[in-house]
DNA sequence: CGTGTTTGACCTGCGC
DNA sequence: GCGCAGGTCAAACACG
């Protein structure tokens, strides 16, 4: 079974993409705006890659790997009180949850608390030229220790949502058995280290598949890059 | 000139 | 250990 949402509406499934029946619908997490051509779009429910398929698939998101995906009863952006009341990490989310945040405990081990979770470097994105060996050597750790992550379909004409927040590209890069570059991005804002990947099915080359790492701090009407502002609009999630 | 995108090179993890 | 594939970096480039 697949959870769709065609404008506000569950309906079919992509076959093949499987979820499992105690996960139940609950409303679309994000604040997205549709770029255009409301009636193109379809959407799809949101997922959270499961942490034991995380760890046997490098979190790598597929059709072929659908079926640990869950729903995400959380929004991709962290309120600043940290409420933590989902359990997409550690056990199953329980059918009727609220849409919440994933506590950052609950996903990040003390080392990418450390290291990622509670950075506030604001340049962090800009480039490794001041890494040194042993920043390196935590990398791997790092990488080790995934952000949360998420992902959603919707079947339109461009690749990128405009979800409220702002992205800068970072990469792009064609991946094995696709015929469409996946690209990467990541948040603008100075304290935020939510990345995202955008890619077009190649099954489907209308659907984009979207898939978000990590939570946002900030939200999107305070994502002026200077504001510094971290009062939340979506707080109450 | 500042900001964002492109793209080849490089790094890292993982399977064999 | 080696090779492959995904992910990231950063210089070059484009654009307003």
């Amino acid at each position: 079974m697949q959870a769709y949402m065609e404008g506000g509406q569950l309906s079919a499934c992509l076959p093949g993409f499987f979820v499992p029946d105690h996960y139940a619908a609950f409303p679309l997490p994000l604040p997205l705006q549709l770029p255009s051509q409301p009636n193109n779009k379809l959407f799809q429910m949101p997922f959270v890659v499961d942490q034991e398929e995380t760890e046997n698939h490098g979190g790598m998101l597929s059709s072929d790997h659908c079926g640990g995906l869950y729903p995400l009863p959380a929004l991709p952006f962290v309120s600043s009180s940290g409420a933590a009341t989902a359990t997409a990490c550690g056990g199953k989310p329980t059918a009727g949850f609220m849409p919440s945040t994933i506590g950052a405990e609950e996903v990040c081990t003390s080392v990418t608390t450390k290291l990622g979770c509670n950075e506030s470097n604001s340049t962090w994105w800009k480039g490794s030229a001041a890494a040194t060996i042993a920043e390196r050597g935590k990398m791997k750790v790092r990488r080790k220790m995934r952000e949360p992550r998420f992902c959603f379909q919707t079947r339109s004409d461009v690749d990128v949502l405009d979800d409220g927040y702002k992205w800068r590209k970072y990469g792009q890069k064609v991946v094995k058995n696709s015929l469409h570059p996946r690209s990467y991005f990541r948040c603008t804002h100075s304290n935020c280290r939510v990345k995202k990947r955008v890619e077009r099915l190649s099954t489907d080359c209308r659907m984009v598949m979207t898939t978000y790492e990590g939570r946002h701090t900030h939200s999107p009407c305070s994502d002026d890059a200077s504001s510094g502002d971290h009062t939340d609009c979506f707080s109450s999630f």
